[in-house]
Order: C-alpha cells, then sequence, then structure tokens
DNA sequence: TTATTTGCAAAGGCTTTGCAGCAAA
DNA sequence: TTTGCTGCAAAGCCTTTGCAAATAA
C-alpha cells in the first residue's frame, strides 16, 4: 500500500510526519483485514520502538480516524478496532466459531443501498454493520 | 406488550422475579424504540425504587441480554444501549442531526439476506447493523 | 525557533465484582 | 429454609487528559 500519499495528505492538513504516527499506520496497513484494538497496535509498534506510549496510539488514532484514513470498528468485546481506509465501504461476517472476518464490499454495498433508498429515505454517510454467524467452513462442523 | 409471558419465560429459567427485574424490562418495553443505557435505565427505575442501585441495572441487563429477552446495541457513543428483542432482527438508521432513531424490519431483512447468502454462504445467528446518515426531513435542512 | 507530538502518570467513564443483608420461592 | 438478588463500595478496563521534555518543520 502507498504510504507515500497518506503522508503527503497528512502533512498538507498539518499534521507533522513522525516516525511513531507513521508506524500506527503501517502496522493498520500491515494487519490488513485484522482489525487490530489500540493495546494490539501498541504491542506491534513496541517492538520497534521501545519506549512508545500507549496514549500515543490513541492520539494518533484519534487523527487519523478523523482525518479519514482509518475506520474504527465495534465488533461487541468493548474495544474500538481499527482498519485501513480502502474508500469503498465494507462490511464485516464475523464468524463465532473460528472468528475469521470475511468482508463484503462493492456489489453488496450497491444492492444494499438500492434496498435502503427504497425503505427509507435516508442519505448514509456513514455505516456500522457487523453479522455475526458462521462461515462457509465451520457451518458444517457445527 | 405482554409481560407475563416474559415473566414465566425467565421463572423456568430458574431466574427470581424482583421487583427491580421486572422494573427494568418493564423501563426497556415502555421506551420502546428510545434504546435507553443503562444509566438512562437506572434513572428511570429510581423513580419508582429509590435505593435502586446501578450495579442493579448492569446486572439485570446481562440476565435479559443472555436469555435473549432484550438486544444490546454499539451505537458508537461508547455505551451500550437496549431495547426489547421483538424477535424479528431491524437495523437502525441513526440520524447524525436530530439523533432521531429509525428502524428497519422484515421487508427490508428478507432482502438483505437473500443478498447476502447469495454473496457468500454465511449463516448469520446475530447482526449489529447502524447506519449514520441524514433522515429525510433533516436532509432537506442541511 | 516554535508549535506539535511524545510519554508518563493521573484522571475519567462505563462496567463488573465482592460481600453482607434481604427477599423470592 | 434455601438460594438467588440487591445495594453499596471497591476494583477493573479501556480511553482521555495534563504537562514537561523531545522533535519535526
Amino acid at each position: 500500500m502507498d504510504i507515500t500519499f497518506l503522508k503527503s495528505y497528512l502533512h498538507k492538513k498539518g499534521y507533522r510526519i513522525t516516525n511513531q504516527r507513521m508506524a500506527v499506520l503501517n502496522a493498520i496497513i500491515q494487519a490488513e483485514n485484522k482489525h487490530l484494538n489500540a493495546s494490539e497496535i501498541h504491542a506491534l509498534v513496541k517492538k520497534q520502538y521501545p519506549g512508545f506510549g500507549l496514549a500515543t496510539v490513541y492520539k494518533n488514532l484519534r487523527v487519523l480516524e478523523q482525518e479519514g484514513l482509518v475506520n474504527k470498528l465495534d465488533l461487541s468485546d468493548n474495544t474500538r478496532h481499527y482498519e485501513i481506509n480502502l474508500s469503498e465501504p465494507h462490511c464485516h461476517l464475523l464468524c463465532l466459531k473460528c472468528g475469521h472476518i470475511e468482508e463484503l464490499g462493492d456489489a453488496f454495498y450497491k444492492s444494499l443501498y438500492d434496498l435502503l433508498w427504497h425503505e427509507s429515505r435516508f442519505t448514509i454517510e456513514k455505516r456500522s454493520l457487523v453479522f455475526y454467524g458462521y462461515c462457509s467452513t465451520c457451518r458444517l462442523q457445527l
């Protein structure tokens, strides 16, 4: 993933490009669809920067979320999870057995939005969609 | 709403029917689609039972949720909200301007589940769907 | 140089736990 | 009578805030 663009975006907005900030962003990018929470990010970045504080994670997550670079997710475990914002909205299917998180994007969303507009005249700005169930593999082993 | 059935259901499961427990359940039922959080429920019930403790709210909410009588919702404000479980799943449209919460049920869900099954072979057990946007009234005033 | 960011520690907010007394069955 | 429930206070978590020292620009 191209972090150069994200860097210059933050820079233009007046934020400073610090090692810690970039490390947080990188951790989220690298973890791809693992949806890390603050303390997981902290643990990862701490390997590289031993003195790295948890508060710094939170401060940066707020910046990155405000600027739309990452999304915050509620996965019902009382901690907030983060993923890189690929700007195409998607929803999450969380398997209750193996914990695997599947993502649905594009095609699903187009249909969903049609449906939603048809049912109610609501303009969607943000969304938080999590389905809990069993993935195709686990379903067979129940 | 018929609380007699819910009472006997809890009783059969070995729970005791206490005034406080019923008051919590009633508060959630009465508040219909207001999606109260723990402290709002506490405030309501306290009017009737002055000594009523917040911890008791939480203990009862856990019981009621475990037994499937109420649903817990994450509305991204860092507190958990509760609604009576009418057993037909529905999703929430939260207006970012007026705070109004609209609910979509039945018809929407049938279509949504078709869509979902079509995209992935996932069996849905639970879901947490919140859309944030502008309701038809507020949309015109932006 | 100067304004932002860091890192520590402390504080905050919501939720859970422990326990003695109370109450439902 | 027995076992679960209540209510208080204390503890637990996750997250935020305050502030002096460090650092990007």
